[in-house]
DNA sequence: AAATAATTTTAGTCTTGTCTAAAAAATTAT
DNA sequence: ATAATTTTTTAGACAAGACTAAAATTATTT
């Protein structure tokens, strides 16, 4: 059993792998726990312990398989009770993540499979991040960023690269939501900003933008 | 705000003045919580500090009314969460009670009241616990002990006194349910047992079975 | 290849919540 | 009313998880 900060830990080192691969620097996961390099290294000792995870000094760490399986299971947890806030309860996609944070933390055998019943086995979360099942397996999503997207192509969105609230706020505002269908009118080459249609209504976005949005095309 | 440990406190002593009225004694707080009288001291201390509770040494703690407030949200939150599992997820009542232990702590402004909503503002738990309002206020509900019930008078069942798993499962054999018909057709003054007419089929049942069954008549 | 800089680890401290053992107060029994 | 018992509090210790400051290691410059 692990507790409520080994959970997190093991989350964020899970996140980070999965954008930089093995061997995550103490300090990046200090960056993500808003914690210090000091308090991880004490940690991520209890950690290799359990063996969820391979620690060698100044070398970083890596999950194990067995990390990793744990690791899912929070993701799991997390995504699912976001489907069930966003569809059940009416929170918006931004205020979903708070929540959720907590949520994943309550352990029992039962109420996560049937919650997943309960919501009709979603396969993605609010933001089009996917849910693994109860294997941990996930169903692989094609997609692609919309500042890959070329000129006068059509893409759907189908999920965000940065769940930040100020950014889903952002995309609210101008109505851009998953499933919502993109069209790329001109792009920039010299800032890389492009303006793109959407519900014909033209607007331009930055590079920061088109960098944080996934579609399907 | 309240860590994990002080709003569990602030439940078992609100509970407890539920029982006993005012002048809650360290012990009977320590053995609620099973936890030592010493640990007890200390947490009083602290909560006294936070006002929350009215303490003098060796007197018992009574709750302020902030306190009741608060140990009110966290009773308003583990009895939704419990409606939540029953209805929604196939929790049998005798499933839910662990869980909500740990839902109840969830920290959410919105979370609880969009639960209520989704849950059709429901007056009582699983086990006909009466669930406070957003203000606090708890819907007072008639009810008498089964035991009272005198010799061939009917009453509705419309709570338990005991939620352990053992009794719950006890009333599961015998169809003892919320709703469910029951007649009292003969007591035995010996021991205080009591034979009743449940779906029309008779079962004899203990002094301590009936002194744990509310019903309505 | 030294020197400097950045990262990581160690050592020691702090807080929260718990515990045991012993002391103090309250209660019950004689 | 005093003695015995029970309850409550205090004092001191411990574990988890975090922090600061300093030391050790690795990485980057020059």
């Amino acid at each position: 059993m692990f507790s409520l900060s080994e959970e997190n830990y093991l989350k964020s080192i899970y996140h980070l792998e999965a954008i930089h691969g093995k061997g995550i620097s103490t300090n990046s996961i200090a960056k993500k726990l808003e914690t210090k390099a000091s308090s991880v290294t004490d940690m991520i000792k209890k950690l290799a312990e359990k063996e969820v995870l391979v620690y060698k000094k100044y070398q970083g760490v890596s999950l194990t398989k067995l990390g990793r399986k744990e690791a899912t299971k929070i993701v799991r947890k997390h995504r699912l009770w976001e489907v069930f806030l966003v569809e059940k309860l009416n929170f918006s996609w931004d205020e979903v993540h708070d929540v959720a944070e907590q949520l994943e933390h309550i352990k029992s055998p039962k109420l996560i499979d049937e919650l997943d019943v309960f919501l009709g086995f979603p396969k993605m979360d609010p933001h089009g991040d996917p849910i693994p099942d109860k294997d941990g397996k996930f169903q692989k999503i094609e997609k692609k960023l919309l500042s890959t997207l070329e000129e006068n192509k059509i893409g759907i969105c189908v999920g965000v690269n940065d769940s930040s609230s100020d950014f889903l706020k952002y995309l609210d505002k101008n109505n851009i939501s998953l499933g919502q269908k993109i069209k790329v009118l001109s792009k920039e080459s010299f800032d890389g900003s492009s303006t793109i249609l959407i519900n014909s209504k033209e607007i331009t976005i930055s590079k920061k933008i088109s960098n944080n949005i996934y579609i399907q095309s």
